[in-house]
DNA sequence: TTATTTTTTCATCAATTTTTAATATTTCAG
DNA sequence: CTGAAATATTAAAAATTGATGAAAAAATAA
């Protein structure tokens, strides 16, 4: 297994790269940052391992280009002071995240989690299905019998939390936290519209009352 | 959150055991070590902190034993020069380590962590059974052979009272201040209403006198 | 930048649940 | 048996909660 190391800290990249190929791990570590997209896809590897925090480009300009050409799966080194809902978006996919300073059964533990997860699958993509919905995280949409429709990033995560989580009801508290991170001053109702719009999509694809309302209890599927 | 302490050495336990309880978790200590899996299995704790190195048994053995009957996860004391490639593989589970000397705060986001990412997971059903009536906490709704019926949210409260304080009289005071949390200027009569209403849901259902009515005292099931 | 999409807010609507109120029924002491 | 107190029942009013459409704001892409 193929494992890129991008951190731009020398004493943490060679930390990383011994403690990786002790594990057996074949290990390739850059050296320079400007342009990460190229050099991961010349070094085509199974796992990234990317630094939030380079000199050049942040981390999630690189992820974001890193996606239009590759789904391999990438554990973020991040501070503990910047798990923010940006990061939070972006773990849907297969990713995961580690923050530092970080133990190094753990980081071993994630990268063996991941790597089972995304390579186990048979290469397949992460799915999600509940009653016929089929909901594609890798590329945000939902699908029913031959239609589907086109999800953006809230919707996707809603979904994503009910479909985790079917047969109960889950209450709109949890999920607005999930969403907004205790950010408490959102409007209480920007919930309720989104739940609207899923459910204009759902039923595009010909998809009626799978999210049921639990007036003053939450929604279950 | 009930946590497990093994750790021979006294001064390391008492500081803790001391550390935890103010963290507010309820804490036992072991103070004899000859069989370890069964101690754990009799207190049946949340989350286990173990120190790998134990005057009558390894950590390993005790481990490898415990793995046998339980699935709760643990947390490994140990010290810096222990981290071996055994101590890595053992941590795949839910479980992680911190080295000695560790620093409360760090050891406590460890223990959260762990335990958010078991108990979150957990997932179960909660649910409480009375006279062939299943009450399903988490769908919000009674089941009876079949039948079933959905329960608004003070309906579900009421039932839910009841339920978890079967064969003994409920009085109308205690369903009125859990309800209405101590609103006394509620119009008494609400929980007539709603006690109707659960009886006709019971019905449905086919259940009939599940509840009775102790003219003067209150209600029992 | 500008254009486009997505998210959030706002105002209003609709539906369900809860509460009140009016009336009926039950129970039991006298 | 009667009547008062406690509880039930029913229907209607009130309150709460969530849904919806449209506009404003923010984010993203071109």
């Amino acid at each position: 297994m193929h494992i890129l190391i991008v951190e731009d800290e020398k004493p943490v990249r060679q930390e990383l790269t011994l403690l990786l190929k002790r594990a057996c791990y074949e290990v390739t570590a850059l050296t320079s940052f400007h342009d990460v997209g190229a050099s991961v896809r010349s070094a085509d590897p199974d796992l990234v391992l990317l630094d939030l925090n380079l000199p050049e480009e942040s981390g999630f300009d690189i992820i974001k280009k890193l996606r239009v050409f590759s789904e391999v799966p990438v554990i973020f080194l991040t501070g503990r002071a910047e798990m923010t809902d940006e990061l939070n978006g972006m773990l849907l996919g297969g990713d995961d995240y580690i923050t530092k300073p970080f133990a190094p059964p753990v980081l071993l533990a994630r990268i063996a989690a991941v790597l089972k997860r995304t390579k186990g699958a048979g290469e397949e993509q992460q799915r999600l299905a509940c009653k016929g919905v089929t909901l594609d995280l890798a590329r945000g949409r939902i699908s029913h019998e031959e239609k589907q429709a086109e999800l953006t990033r809230n919707e996707l995560k809603i979904l994503y939390y009910l479909f985790s989580h079917p047969d109960r009801i889950v209450t709109r508290t949890e999920l607005i936290e999930y969403l907004w991170d205790n950010r408490i001053f959102i409007d209480d109702n920007a919930l309720s519209v989104n739940m609207s719009r899923i459910r204009a999509k759902l039923e595009e694809t010909g998809v009626r009352d799978l999210i049921e309302t639990k007036r003053g209890m939450g929604y279950i599927v």
